[in-house]
DNA sequence: GTGAAAAGATACTCACGAGTAATATTACTT
DNA sequence: AAGTAATATTACTCGTGAGTATCTTTTCAC
C-alpha cells in the first residue's frame, strides 16, 4: 500500500460514515446510493469503486458492528475472576460498559439492532453469554435457585437496548447512575420491606 | 349498504390480511402490492378500488393496532379498583392480559410495533400509563419509595415487548407462568435472602 | 330482460434508483 | 517530462414496481 492508496481509502471511510448515517435514519430501502455519494461530495459511479453494491456497504457496516461488539464482550469475559468488588458494583460496572459501547456510535448501534435483519441472533447470542455468567453466579449461592435464568437474561438484555436507545443514545441519563438503578432494581426488587 | 358491496368488503378484509401478512415478514418497502394482490387472487388494479395507495392500507393496519391497544388499555383502567385481589396476581393478571393481546394477531403486532415509524410513541404512551399506575402504588407504600417509577415503568414495556415477540407469539412459553415469574422477579429481585 | 353500478381485468405509463461503459483527471514513480 | 495506476466524471441502461386509462364482466333493482 503505497501514497496513493490514502486518497481511495480516505472517499472509502467517508462513504462509510455517510452510509452509517443514512441507513441509521432511513432505513435500508429509503436510503439511496444518490444520497450518500452527494453528502461526501462524489457521483454515484465512484461509489461502485469501492463497494460492489449497497448490499455490500450494508454488510460492512454490519459485521463492522458485530465485530465490535464481539470484542467488547471478549474483554468482559477475562474480568470474570475481579472477585475483589462486591457484585452489584461488578454488574453495575458491566452494564455501563455496554451503555457507553452503545452510545460510542450510535449510527452503528442502530443499524446493527434495529435494522440488521439478524438482530435477533444477535441479541440472542449476547443473551446466552449474560445467562451463563448469571447461572455461575446463580450456582455460587448469590440468586434465588428457583428463578430461570434464561428469562431473567433476556429481561436484562431487552431493557439494556431499550435505555440505551431512549436514555443513553440521546444523553438524557447518565449512564453511571442509570446502571445502578438498573442492578438495584434487578437485585432487590421493587417491593417495599416493610408491607 | 346493500348486498352489492358485500363481495366489495370481503376482497377488501382479504387485502387487508394479506397486506398484514406481507408486510409483517417482509417490511413496507419489500411488499410489493403485486403480491399481495397475487395471495388474494385479484390484479393490481382492483387493489387501488379498495385503498388509494400502499402507504394507505399500511396506515390503516397501523391505526387498527392503535385502536385495539387503546381499548385494552381503557378496558384495564377500569380494573383498577379491583382491590380484593393481592398486588403479585393482580399485576400477573394485567401482564399476561397484553401478552394475550400481542399473540391475538402476531401480524398486527408485528407492524404495530416493529415496522410502525412511531413506534416509539406507542411505546412512551403505554409507559405513561405504566408509570402513572405504579406510582399510585407506590405512593400506597406498597414499592420502595426512592425507586424511580419512570425507569421501572420504561424497563416493564421493553421486557412485555421483547418477551412478546420471542416467546409469546411463537406459542413457546405459557402466557400465565411467565406473567407470574414476570412479576416475581419485578417485586422480589433476584437476590438470594441468605447473603 | 334491461339499465346501472359495482367489481375486476388488460394493457399500459412513468418515475426512480441501482448499476455500467466509456472517458477524463489527478498524482505519484522513474 | 512520460508513463501509469488510482480516482473520479459524464452520460447512459435497465429493471422494477407504483399507479392509471380504459374496457369487460358480474350482480342486483326494477
Amino acid at each position: 500500500m503505497n501514497e496513493r492508496g490514502l486518497k481511495g481509502l480516505e472517499s472509502r471511510m467517508r462513504l462509510l460514515e455517510a452510509a452509517a448515517a443514512e441507513f441509521a435514519r432511513n432505513g435500508f430501502h429509503e436510503t439511496k446510493i444518490s444520497t450518500i455519494v452527494k453528502k461526501v461530495g462524489l457521483t454515484q459511479p465512484s461509489f461502485y469503486i469501492y463497494f460492489s453494491s449497497k448490499e455490500a456497504i450494508f454488510e460492512e457496516l454490519i459485521s463492522e458492528f458485530h465485530s465490535n461488539l464481539k470484542k467488547l464482550i471478549e474483554s468482559k469475559r477475562l474480568e470474570d475472576n475481579l472477585e475483589h468488588m462486591d457484585l452489584s458494583n461488578r454488574l453495575a460496572e458491566i452494564v455501563e460498559n455496554v451503555f457507553l459501547f452503545l452510545k460510542k456510535d450510535p449510527n452503528l448501534t442502530r443499524i446493527g439492532f434495529s435494522l440488521n435483519p439478524k438482530a435477533d441472533d444477535l441479541i440472542a447470542d449476547l443473551t446466552i453469554i449474560l445467562k451463563n455468567n448469571l447461572t455461575t453466579e446463580q450456582q455460587f449461592g448469590y440468586f434465588r435457585p428457583e428463578i430461570d435464568m434464561e428469562i431473567v437474561a433476556k429481561c436484562i438484555s431487552a431493557v439494556i437496548l431499550h435505555l440505551s436507545f431512549i436514555y443513553v443514545i440521546p444523553g438524557i441519563k447518565d449512564t453511571k447512575s442509570l446502571s445502578l438503578q438498573l442492578v438495584d432494581l434487578f437485585l432487590q426488587g421493587m417491593l417495599n420491606e416493610n408491607d
